[in-house]
DNA sequence: TGCTCATATTGCCAAAGACGAATTTATCTT
DNA sequence: AAGATAAATTCGTCTTTGGCAATATGAGCA
């Protein structure tokens, strides 16, 4: 239907990479482990500084096997590591280009959102060329 | 194990946003549709050019229902968008962010792995602070 | 109206994975 | 050593989802 291409917050050149199968399953892997609500909120809720498993637990919410289980599968990828002190465990984020991720994401989500605003305001897609509200979006807080 | 918090590719300043549960929620819904092989390579494929679906199914490999299901999640994701000629229906990227996130997280697979492959060199994490081998990372080619 | 090509959809099955309950491992204390 | 606390692991269940086969929708043409 549409045929505009939003180029929202698109920091970098327009070079592509040329991507093997094996890189591909590799950043699949990555999204994947990204991909859990409860995972996200264990990375943001550590965001600079380093937490013990009870104090993770008590952020997020859920059942603390749970909650190990995500560690597990955080510090696997390479995006949290570990400290023991004692009979205690500490974690802190390894790889902050997470963050990096999620705030893209965030921008793209913010278009979006934008968008199917203004599609509810001219439904039919109207093609007004002295109206810039498409392509070149707000800054929109997401929470 | 590993005490040092490798700053890979990180571009923006360390402003972190608080991110409410349904941000989270939307993020993560994200990462999911970007975590399946296949659509990374049906992106990939489209690149900055229109595909019809046959094309991409030759160039994706495997069968065309579902190809045609990937093709349907991307584009209720909003990554794609369709425009249909005739009988054929052709395909093109409609968020190019998906590009910078794949590049953000294949900057860091490449860090972790040079990472594992220093740990290989001095197994026992020696702590040389001559060293600029860790940190400051070489630009390896991914594919 | 049929017929054909191109794409989308549905139903089914199997694999993956997330949650909850229970158990185990590890560390420190007494 | 026994007990207490903290974290990780195991097991069973349930939901999700990707692949495959078959069918349906839709557009152009005879």
């Amino acid at each position: 239907m549409s045929e505009v291409v939003p180029r929202g917050g698109h920091v970098g050149k327009s070079r592509r990479k040329e991507l093997s199968e094996a890189a591909l399953a590799m950043i699949a892997e990555r999204f994947k482990v990204l991909a859990e609500p409860a995972r996200l909120k264990i990375l943001h809720t550590l965001g600079d500084s380093e937490r013990g498993v009870s104090e993770i637990i008590r952020a997020v919410g859920g059942l603390q096997a749970n909650v190990s289980k995500h560690l597990g599968v955080l510090l696997q990828a390479g995006l949290v590591s570990r400290r023991r002190q004692g009979p205690r465990v500490f974690y802190r984020i390894a790889d902050t280009t997470i963050f990096d991720l999620c705030e893209v994401v965030c921008a793209s989500l913010r278009n979006r959102l934008a968008e199917q605003i203004d599609e509810i305001h001219s439904p039919g897609g109207v093609r007004r060329p002295s109206s810039r509200s498409r392509s070149r979006r707000r800054a929109t807080r997401v929470a």
